[in-house]
DNA sequence: ATGTCACGCATGGCGTGA
């Protein structure tokens, strides 16, 4: 893919990996530089960018409150020709234990406060979310109902982060009756029966979401043996560098206000 | 609703989390 397409940024999450086995010197060999946050065991994220954007990108520091334990592996950004893009793994919150819940609403809650901060930023937010927004988003939703994935919780917390950051849900945007899911259960024949979930999502702040041209589903990643439960997002900006400088414009007269 | 999988712990399965 990275050979193939040659994509700008590529934003990984649960690449299970510790720091020292991440591929960086295959990577570079690609033409990706790489940034890897690892998890301590199932978790980890990554962001690779392609190597002719080196001098147009810088790594913010703070991101997500890396002070606390609850960033480790699950939040990486980066800002690229003036876009800043997370890519983020959402703690699934599983067992929905008083511990889990916590964990997970924690983590939306700071996603929350992050977003607010940056709001007047071109940002892009990429990754497994862990929440389907909404019962279009669930393929059964009464098997789901006040579940982790799909709970009432979880879908306000999603909200509020949508709100704080002025951010659109760019699939559903462009694609307002598909189902889009993302993720299916390994189980025999889930996938075949599109018995599905969309909790992987792209959330761009609104100026940045009108040069979103095209996000698709890429299905090709769920073929041959033993793929993933999970297939990619791929997405498509139109007129970056238009884009970036109305967003600084914009920036410049909300700060003159 | 449930037709999987990899892993840890520990060595043949079982419990766990996704």
């Amino acid at each position: 893919m990275l050979a193939g397409e040659r994509p700008d940024v590529v934003c990984l999450q649960e690449t299970r990996c510790p720091d020292k086995r991440f591929p960086r010197g295959r990577l570079r060999e690609l033409g990706y530089l790489s940034q890897h946050s690892p998890g301590s065991r199932r978790g980890g994220v990554a962001i690779l960018v392609r190597a002719d954007h080196r001098e147009h990108m810088t790594h913010p520091s703070g991101a997500l409150d890396h002070k606390h334990d609850i960033a480790e592996g699950r939040w990486l950004e980066v800002t690229v020709e003036g876009i800043t893009i997370g890519s983020v793994y959402v703690p699934a919150g599983h067992t929905r234990s008083e511990l889990d819940d916590a964990g997970k609403l924690a983590f939306l809650e700071a996603m929350a406060r992050q977003a607010q901060e940056e709001h007047e930023h071109p940002l892009l937010i990429v990754g497994d979310f862990n929440v389907a927004p909404t019962d279009q988003d669930v393929y059964e939703p009464s098997w789901f109902e006040d579940s982790y994935l799909a709970g009432s919780v979880e879908r306000e917390d999603l909200r509020e982060i949508m709100r704080e950051g002025h951010l659109v849900d760019v699939y559903r945007e462009l694609h307002p009756d598909d189902r889009g899911f993302t993720c299916w259960d390994q189980r025999d024949g889930h996938y075949a029966r599109d018995y599905g979930l969309r909790i992987d999502l792209a959330l761009a702040s609104q100026p940045l979401a009108s040069h979103v041209s095209r996000c698709e589903v890429d299905h090709a990643y769920r073929q041959g043996h033993r793929p993933s439960n999970h297939a990619p997002l791929q997405i498509e900006l139109d007129d970056v560098e238009q884009c970036a400088h109305c967003l600084d414009a914009t920036a410049a007269a909300g700060a003159g206000d």
